[in-house]
RNA sequence: CGGGCCGUGGCGCAGCCUGGCUAGCGCGCUUGCUUGGGGUGCAAGAGGUCCCGGGUUCAAAUCCCGGCGGCCCGACCA
């Protein structure tokens, strides 16, 4: 195509509020335009990148036998009260009336109309498995939009669903995703590790993440460089560091001591001279309208998703300041378990064995000394802290890291919850109804292009991998007013086309810097440059990523580049 | 939902505190000339409900009140 009649609006400087990388290149490079919070129109690059992208994802998801099919992004609501989940999901749905008053609401994902086509059609085991997807528009009403493209309101994403007739079919259609998913992502040239995750609102066992590193990453995962261990933060475990001072020995009896004005850890930490590491961080959460205590040592985070999921309760929140004072008598800063009554106490497995800690007295400006958790109170043990970076791996011993990460695809294994919940029975071998286990998978599609960028850019601009970048080549005539360069782009450019290279020509009459510059910035692979050195029949060929150069004769230019694109391709295509 | 910040031509900003000519600057855009290996130079132009509503005042981009929109941190998160 030839730059002159296209429509890539540049800018010389990105949107101020613009922060993350990918974000501010995307708007910069006339990939995309903001329309509102969180919405975004996609211009004539990003569509061009976005449907390389979803070829790829095509390919790979029809080569597992799954089959496209396209559902609607409009939902009533009966479907999604059927599976619990029109509650479930709060404030995150967008929901709407039509004229008569009935209720519906914009599809966040579509395991409720997919269940509800199964359940009308499957009949007997000897129509599964069966593998069913869609590459369809989503929405969610975020509480904070952010980073681009990163976390929007509406989305691209191929979801599919898995029906199988046992556990062991369902491992089966989860381990073909597993790999269709590393090959896309493969394919896309990205680097990514494959997080164990934590199921959420989507109910099932296993499931497992794709996670690009990258800074402007909304999740955080835990690595172990030794033994390759990976988690998502909600789920990973570790051994915690040991507390920094050995706790003290004997069989002492708690002892109130006075600390006025010293509400935080730290402060206590620096009012008593012993790090937060022997104290007993006290918090107080509500479960379903009832407070539940929660005990993490002193330096440790406590995560709420696996408390959420150890208590086992629906709505689960901090306790505000005023329901605090009211169950404890005291101010949040004074919390502690000795001597609280009625209250269910639930406690970090890190505080098992430790002797003679301090806590809240359960009264204003006092603490307590020589706490000792199964003798000066009882608690449930659970796993409820976050992993520190430097906590030690359980499998290998080896340090935990935590890293952020873009979450571009997570895969399910959902059981029975919609299955049941919606009624989808089919007939098995011996004519008995048995109700089909099913899993979900879904990839990101803009999240493709956004981990891309954050993975390869640079002050300049985008660097692209060639799969997913929206040309492969450009060529770029050095001066606009040179007949000959012309003609020789010209004849490169068609050259190009022949070779079947998805190719750009710079027919613009700019400066040269304008074109060199806008060709960095929206990240093209390869640039062919005709400029001075045509005299003598050579031409030069940039790679964008490593800015290497080569220079070469005007006639081998197109095919040198075909070469290193088929390359980059590899045999997927 | 808590905390912080911001709305002035397409983009980036100044002006506001201390109200007062026709609201400025850089980039971009248009026209002409010029230049031609990293956003060329000169000249002439076009383009603005100063987010919206109300109030104060002789006078509001500027002060006050309310609303809307957006960004960042945290909470939340198929």
């Amino acid at each position: 195509m030839r730059w002159s009649h296209l429509f890539i609006p540049t800018l010389r400087e990105a949107p101020a509020e613009a922060e993350a990388p990918s974000h501010r290149l995307l708007v910069r490079a006339g990939y995309i335009r903001p329309v509102a919070a969180g919405i975004y129109s996609y211009l004539f690059l990003a569509q061009r990148s976005f449907l390389k992208i979803i070829r790829i994802v095509r390919e790979e998801m029809d080569a597992i036998g799954a089959q496209e099919m396209l559902l609607p992004a409009l939902h009533p609501a009966e479907l999604w009260q059927e599976s619990g989940r029109w509650e479930l999901m709060g404030d995150n749905m967008f929901r709407l009336k039509d004229r008569f008053g009935r209720e519906l609401c914009l599809g966040m994902t579509h395991e409720e109309v997919m269940t509800a086509i199964a359940r009308g059609e499957l009949r007997s085991y000897k129509q599964l498995p069966q593998i069913w997807y869609q590459i369809q528009t989503k929405f969610r009403d975020e509480p904070r939009p952010k980073s681009g493209l990163l976390r929007v309101r509406q989305f691209l994403m191929k979801d599919s669903y898995s029906f199988d007739l046992d556990p062991a079919g369902l491992d089966v259609s989860y381990e073909k995703h597993r790999r269709a998913y590393c090959r896309i992502f493969d394919r896309c040239g990205l680097r990514y590790i494959v997080v164990e995750a934590h199921s959420g609102a989507m109910g099932g066992s296993q499931s497992h993440e794709f996670m690009v590193p990258a800074e402007a990453g909304e999740d955080w995962v835990v690595v172990c460089s030794g033994c390759g261990y990976s988690a998502n933060l909600e789920k990973a475990v570790s051994r915690p560091s040991p507390p920094v001072v050995a706790d003290p020995d004997g069989d002492l009896a708690p002892e109130e001591f006075h600390t006025p004005g010293r509400k935080t850890i730290a402060e206590v930490a620096e009012f008593t001279g012993l790090p937060p590491s022997s104290q007993i961080k006290s918090l107080v959460m509500m479960v379903d309208g009832e407070p539940v205590l929660a005990l993490v040592r002193g330096d440790h985070t406590l995560s709420e998703t696996k408390f959420a999921e150890a208590v086992g309760g629906t709505e689960v929140r901090p306790a505000h300041g005023g329901e605090i004072r009211g169950w404890f008598g005291a101010d949040a800063g004074s919390l502690g378990p000795v001597g609280v009554r009625g209250i269910r106490i639930m406690a970090d497995a890190a505080l098992r064995g430790r002797r003679n800690m301090i806590c809240g007295a359960n009264k204003d400006d006092y603490h307590l000394r020589n706490v000792t958790p199964d003798e000066d109170f009882t608690a449930e043990y659970h796993d409820l802290r976050q992993v520190e970076d430097g906590d030690a791996c359980l499998r290998c011993g080896g340090p935990l890291e935590r890293k952020k990460a873009v979450e571009v695809g997570h895969i399910f294994k959902l059981g029975y919850k919609y299955s049941e919940s919606m009624g989808l029975r089919v007939l098995d071998a011996s004519g008995k109804e048995v109700t089909p286990i099913m899993g979900s998978y879904g990839i990101g599609i803009e999240r493709i292009l956004c981990a891309a960028v954050e993975l390869y850019h640079d002050e300049d601009g985008m660097a692209l991998p060639v799969p997913i970048a929206p040309f492969a080549v450009v060529v770029t005539p050095v001066n606009a007013s040179d007949e000959r360069q012309r003609s020789a782009a010209e004849a490169i450019y068609g050259r190009c086309l022949e070779l079947g290279l998805d190719a750009l020509l710079d027919d613009r009459d700019e400066r040269p810097g304008v074109k060199f510059k806008d060709a960095d910035l929206i990240g093209i692979p390869y640039r062919i440059t005709v400029g001075k050195k045509l005299a003598q029949g050579r031409v030069e060929v940039l790679e964008r990523r490593t800015r290497q150069s080569w220079e070469m004769a005007e006639v081998e230019a197109a095919s040198w580049v075909a070469a290193k694109v088929a390359a980059a391709l590899g045999d997927g295509r």
